[in-house]
DNA sequence: GTCTATAAATAGATAGAC
DNA sequence: GTCTATCTATTTATAGAC
C-alpha cells in the first residue's frame, strides 16, 4: 500500500492538492489561503505549518510541475529510439505528466502571461533540461540527416501552446456543449496529441514549405 | 489630428491603458485599482468616475480586444482572395491586432487559464464570430477542394496559442538573452507569424500525414 | 471632472493553547 | 500536529468638498 507512515504526509499532501487546485483556478494574487486551507479539510495555520508561506507553497508546487516533465522527458531524449520516435514520444510525455496534474495547463498559462515571475532558479533549471533534451533529439535527428536544423523554442512552442490550451479549455469546451452548442467539444485529447505529433514532425522533416 | 474635444476622453483612456498594462502584467485578482490610477496620473475615485467598478472596467478590456479580432477577421473572412491567402490574412489579423495592444496576449492567457471567467455575453458572441469566420473561409477551401475538412478549433487553437505564446514571452525572453543566454531571442515575430501560416496551411491542405 | 478622506471588507501571517 | 483567535496590512469602493 502508498499509505503513508504519518499523518503528516498526509496532511502536507491535502494542502499540496488543494493548494494546485486553488492556484490553477484563480492565479497566484487570486487564490486565498483560508479557501485552501477549507479544500483540505484543514485550518490556515496547518497551511504555514507545512510551508513557510503563500509563495513557497506556490514555488513548491511550480518546482514539482517542471521538474515532472523534466525527469520524464530527459528519459526520452536518453532512450535509442529513432528521433521521429523521440519527439512522439516527447510530446507524448508532456501530456502525460499534465494529465497527472489537473492544475497543470492553467498554471503554465499563467507562468507564461506573467513571464515567469514566481519561477525560482530551481525551477528554471528544470525548464532550461527540458529545452536541452528537445535540442538534443533535434540535434540527433539532423545529424541522421533526417531533421532540418530548426530553433528548439520554436518547436517547444509549437508543442506546448496548442496542448496546454486544448487542455486547459477542455473543461469550458464541455460546459459549453452541454449549454447547446455541438461539435466544440468533440475534440479529443488522443487527438489533439496526435495532431501536435504529425504537425511538429513534419516541421522538423522540412515537409513544409 | 485625433485630440479628443473634452479632456474626459483623455482621463477615461488614460485609465484604460493603464488597466489594460496592469491586468496583463498581474491578472485580474493581482491587479490594484490604486496602482491603475497612479499609472494613469490619477486617483482612485476617477476610476470609478469613468468605470463602475474593477470588474467593469476588466470587461470593457476584454470587449475592446475581441472586437478589435472579430472586425478584422470580418473583414478577410469577406474579402474575395483565394482561401489559402485568406489563411495567411487571418493569422495576420490576430497578430496586427495583438501588437496594436501590448496586453493581448497576456490578457489572452490569463482568460483561457481561468475558463473564460470574466468574459461576458457581449464579448463571448465576439468570439463565436471570429470562430465563425475561420469556420467559413475553411468551408470556403473545402467546397473549392483545397482544403481538407478539418475542425476549426483545432485549427484555431494551432493558430493562436503559439501566436500569443510567442508574444507573450518575447520580453521574457529578452531578458534572458541580455544574461548571456544566446539565441533564445532570435525568434521574430515575422518569423514566428510566417511558421504558423506555413503549418496552418499545410494542415488545412492534407500536407501533413 | 477631479480630489481627499474614509468606510468596510478581505486576506496573509502569527501567537499560543491543547 | 492541529486548532482558535487575532493582529496587521491591503484593497475595493464611496462620501463629499471643490
Amino acid at each position: 500500500m502508498a499509505r503513508p507512515k504519518s499523518s503528516a504526509l498526509v496532511s502536507r499532501d491535502r494542502v499540496f492538492k488543494a493548494a494546485a487546485a486553488e492556484f490553477a483556478a484563480r492565479g497566484y494574487a487570486g487564490a486565498n489561503v483560508d479557501r485552501i486551507a477549507r479544500a483540505a479539510r484543514l485550518n490556515k495555520a496547518m497551511i504555514y505549518y507545512h510551508f513557510s508561506s503563500k509563495a513557497a507553497l506556490y514555488r513548491a508546487i511550480l518546482r514539482d510541475l517542471f521538474d515532472a516533465v523534466r525527469t520524464r522527458v530527459g528519459e526520452v531524449a536518453a532512450s535509442d529510439a529513432a528521433p521521429n520516435d523521440k519527439i512522439r514520444a516527447y510530446v507524448q510525455a508532456i501530456a502525460i505528466e499534465a494529465e497527472a496534474r489537473p492544475h497543470f495547463p492553467a498554471i503554465w498559462l499563467r507562468e507564461i502571461a506573467e513571464g515567469a515571475g514566481h519561477v525560482d532558479q530551481a525551477t528554471l533549471g528544470y525548464v532550461r533540461d527540458v529545452l536541452a533534451a528537445l535540442r538534443g533529439i533535434i540535434a540527433d535527428g539532423v545529424r541522421a540527416g533526417r531533421f532540418q536544423p530548426v530553433h528548439p523554442l520554436l518547436v517547444q512552442g509549437g508543442i506546448i501552446a496548442p496542448l496546454m490550451f486544448f487542455l486547459a479549455t477542455a473543461p469550458l469546451r464541455r460546459k459549453i456543449a452541454r449549454a447547446g452548442v455541438g461539435g466544440i467539444a468533440s475534440i479529443s485529447r488522443d487527438t489533439v496529441v496526435a495532431h501536435i505529433q504529425r504537425l511538429t514532425l513534419a516541421h522538423l522533416e522540412g515537409k513544409i514549405t
